[in-house]
DNA sequence: CTGAAAGCGCTTACAG
DNA sequence: CTGAAAGCGCTTACAG
């Protein structure tokens, strides 16, 4: 097949005997605009398909300043929202020709300002972004460099930029209110230490709900970046020490995972010793017995709405300066996991009755 | 603080009033062979660091071929499989400068081909790879370039390369002598049409188990692609006109996953009705009630066996044509799910009541 | 030890 | 419509 003999732009504008800017210029599209024949553009078209040839996208790049490739950072890309969040961003700039570059921060403030110094040294057009914080004044830094930025998942304290988040807040309120009402009355929030916004608007959720129903709050706050075992060990010294907690409510994915493990571990039965309700969607939740009740982040929105704001950044339809923020509402969807058993079993499923 | 005022490598030779040649020496770790003196040396790199110099990586990928960015093709990197061996692939080769590509092939062979070709205008520096089948000649081409290449997961019919794949047959075959032994003789595999090599080792492994004991083989072969609840329905049906088979062995995580749906959605029980393993370990076969027996892939030593063959050849410390290949054991967990139960019911957990 | 210069492969005003 | 030329920012022989 096709040899590796590297051709450029220059053999093909002498094989067909016409300038390098002729040729730079149709496979640009911008033959219209200088006046070349539709004739000689069809030509070199055709050349250029026949032999294969491919422009150095380094050296293109070098020339307009632009890649075509996009920042993607997230928390973890073994996580499996930020895992699905992502697959759905890749297939959606994949098709208008942008490629990604990933980084996982794993929460670690030092590793997030070299990935983004280095998706600057890379000259990546375009940022999408979920980040620890501490970061703060290394984002305002990116954001004034007019580069086209997006926050995702949680919002940065003092930054003003394009965001798309879920309201966690309202997510949270909700699901204390279903517990609740369940006649879950001592219900306990498992939640990170880390000052990320969207953590804390879950744990106000929860807060709001415990207040107007007078009720005390009971908050596990764990330490960032902790083993599994480490974890479920504090979920477990936790529920012991608060023997009348009848209700968990997980802030994030793995806390949930891991919860199930530890109240396992203790020989509690959900929901009848311990209703549950976890932040985040997945397979485990939704087949595991009894099924989990969770706070779901609508994923396909959320990509889409990263994208076309990211897109119209890119593609300059819009005036600099203009910001987009978007605050998407998640989905309350009650399983098995806290739903009130009177005193005989229940069929499954799920009904909030008030 | 640093405003974008973008300093070049020019800026800095006529500030400390020597020649570019000098500095880009420096920059390089050439200064001892060039015999450039210790104290300039020195000098200029203090200057660099205190202005916060970054050399421009697009001219110097330009000029000298490499970018120092690794593609990596998986087949869906919301597959925790592929997502967690992506994660450890990027920790290790961040640690060694080297930035990731992503992109996921979701199977589509045209889709792979241009990812291919977007990688190589990319220059990418090396490749990491787990691609469908039909894309052989293209992928002999590359290894034909000369551009570092490391398949994993799953080897390509014929074509000679560097591979890191785990055992499947070996898999296979002990999960389902480990079934057979536990007294569960009517074993069927669930796979897929695919014609992926680890696929086929995996059904090779139970066919070579079932042929020993002389038992009818039962294969329900799905096609690729195809929608959950499309899954799902076939598994349903195949069980139901299989009604003498009590164990199923599932070829890959997310058929394990929809299996266990289509298993509670018969309302049979596990492992009492039917025994289950399946390939690929996760959170849910590991918390699922009954806990599910996996045959678990090695993902730690996977990830370091491909970063080191790839870093070897990249760092040219070997001589080129030179071509490793390994096979990794993998491991079977045996758990609830497979374990025949004597009469009585079963200790904790999980009762489906037909 | 250092300077001047070529060259990586493209794009794009600027003159015709 | 097209050609010659500058320039994107670097690296690296080649002469001193």
């Amino acid at each position: 097949m096709k040899l590796k003999k590297k051709i450029l732009i220059h053999d093909i504008a002498k094989h067909l005997d016409v300038s390098i800017a002729t040729v730079s210029l149709v496979l640009n599209g911008k033959a219209k605009e200088k006046r070349i024949s539709d004739s000689l553009a069809e030509k070199v078209l055709k050349y250029v398909e026949e032999v294969g040839y491919k422009p150095n996208q380094l050296a293109k790049s070098l020339r307009t300043g632009k890649t075509h490739v996009i920042g993607l950072v997230v928390e973890d890309i073994a996580n499996p929202f930020f895992a699905t969040v992502a697959a759905l961003i890749e297939k959606k700039l994949l098709a208008r020709g942008y490629r990604i570059i990933y980084c996982s921060t794993n929460g670690d403030t030092a590793k997030t300002r070299d990935l983004l110094t280095m998706f600057q040294e890379r000259h990546v057009d375009g940022y999408i972004l979920a980040l620890p914080d501490g970061v703060e004044s290394d984002v305002r830094t990116l954001v004034r460099s007019g580069k086209p930025l997006i926050l995702f998942d949680r919002e940065l304290a003092g930054v003003l930029a394009n965001a798309v988040v879920v309201d966690g807040e309202k997510g949270m309120y909700e699901a204390t209110q279903h517990l609740l009402e369940q006649g879950f009355t001592s219900v306990a929030m498992v939640t990170l230490q880390a000052g990320q916004a969207q953590m804390q608007a879950r744990l106000q959720g929860y807060s709001q709900a415990m207040q107007e129903w007078q009720l005390p709050e009971m908050v596990l706050e764990l330490e960032f970046q902790q083993e599994r075992e480490q974890i479920i060990h504090q979920m477990q010294a936790f529920c012991q020490a608060n023997p009348t907690c009848n209700a968990l409510l997980f802030a994030t994915n793995y806390l949930g995972v891991y919860g199930l493990e530890a109240v396992n571990g203790l020989g509690r039965r959900i929901p009848e010793d311990l209703a549950i309700v976890s932040f985040d969607d997945n397979d485990l939740f939704r087949l595991y017995s009894p099924s989990i009740t969770v706070v779901a982040q609508p994923l396909e929105a959320m990509a889409e709405s990263i994208i076309s704001t990211l897109l119209s950044a890119l593609e300059g339809s819009q005036e600099t300066g203009r910001i987009t923020q978007l605050q998407l509402a998640p989905q309350l969807i009650v399983r098995e996991s806290s739903i009130r058993v009177p005193q005989k079993a229940r069929p499954r499923a799920s009904r909030t009755k008030t």
